[in-house]
DNA sequence: ATTCTCACCTGCGGGC
DNA sequence: TGCCCGCAGGTGAGAA
């Protein structure tokens, strides 16, 4: 579900309503993609400093050490003074004595990790990787121009790899492909600098965009208040096969890309 | 090194 | 109604 609008929308639902709060209890489900990799107990009585976000991982710092929260395809994250009884899809649950914070993941490809730092071998491995912050001043036209030119990959694919920007999932890069007027199979380090230029925009315009709409709603997503996201009604592509594009009236295509489902005007997305 | 495919898991909608 | 198939917002691991 999760690209990175939900992410940070699931964030600023609860940073600043959890910052300072002092752990009670954690206690996990059904297994998560990786254990959480250390004893619950120990975490008790600690306090919860801040609530950062690097990518689709939300990272949220203790007094010693940090919790890796990913959302996986389905998750969604709760925070409120109380909450019902778990259901058979809640997995984690971090009581504090500003709330409850509880993470919902029918799919269970979501995760719960507990590093020390971010030089942790695990969080390296996780996040070491991973390309620049797109609502950030470190993605600049330039450096985004270089990266692409070394990947003879589909642009699409390069997108969501993560390698060179981060957080850029299948409804995004379909919607910024689409409003930077490029076909998703255009090989990246084909791209000339002005469709770099419209790419460059496009991500940070529909990123910036869907968190201000709250994220996409698709089946499930909900912020931590449970409420839902509006930008899928703005989405002019992904979801729309067969429907005439709203600019040029042309019939919108799917497509698939690595087992990905890609959408795009045909006419308005030159190869 | 880069690129591609698979796997993880549950639920839902469509076709028979 | 019930069963089977394909599909769903991510991404690490392993193979080629």
């Amino acid at each position: 579900m999760p690209e990175l609008p939900e992410v940070e929308v699931t964030r600023r639902g609860f940073a600043d309503a959890i910052a300072g709060a002092r752990i009670g209890a954690l206690t996990m489900g059904k297994p998560l993609r990786w254990p959480l990799g250390v004893e619950s107990a120990v975490l008790v009585g600690e306090r919860v400093l801040r609530v950062r976000r690097r990518g689709k991982y939300l990272l949220v710092d203790l007094s010693t050490g940090m919790l890796l929260i990913h959302l996986g395809m389905s998750g969604s994250l709760r925070f409120a003074p109380a909450l019902p009884a778990p259901g058979v899809h809640d997995h984690f649950e971090l009581q504090t004595d500003r709330g409850v914070l509880r993470l919902h993941d029918p799919r269970r490809f979501g995760a719960v990790i507990w590093v020390q730092g971010e030089d942790a071998p695990l969080a390296r491995k996780l996040l070491g990787h991973l390309g620049v912050e797109p609502l950030s001043g470190d993605f600049d036209v330039v450096g985004f121009a270089a990266g692409l030119k070394t990947s003879r990959q589909a642009i699409k694919q390069v997108l969501l790899a993560g390698h060179l920007v981060v957080g850029v999932g299948n409804i995004y890069a379909s919607e910024a492909l689409f409003r930077a007027r490029i076909r998703p199979t255009a090989m990246a380090a084909r791209l000339g600098p002005a469709r770099v230029r419209r790419l460059h925009a496009a991500i940070r315009e529909v990123l910036g965009e869907a968190v201000e709409l709250g994220g996409s709603t698709l089946r499930d997503f909900s912020g931590v208040q449970g409420q839902a996201g509006h930008f899928q009604l703005a989405a002019q592509v992904y979801g729309r096969a067969g429907q005439p594009c709203g600019v040029c009236g042309a019939t919108i295509r799917l497509l698939r890309q690595g087992q990905r489902s890609t959408f795009f005007c045909p006419r308005c997305q030159h190869p």
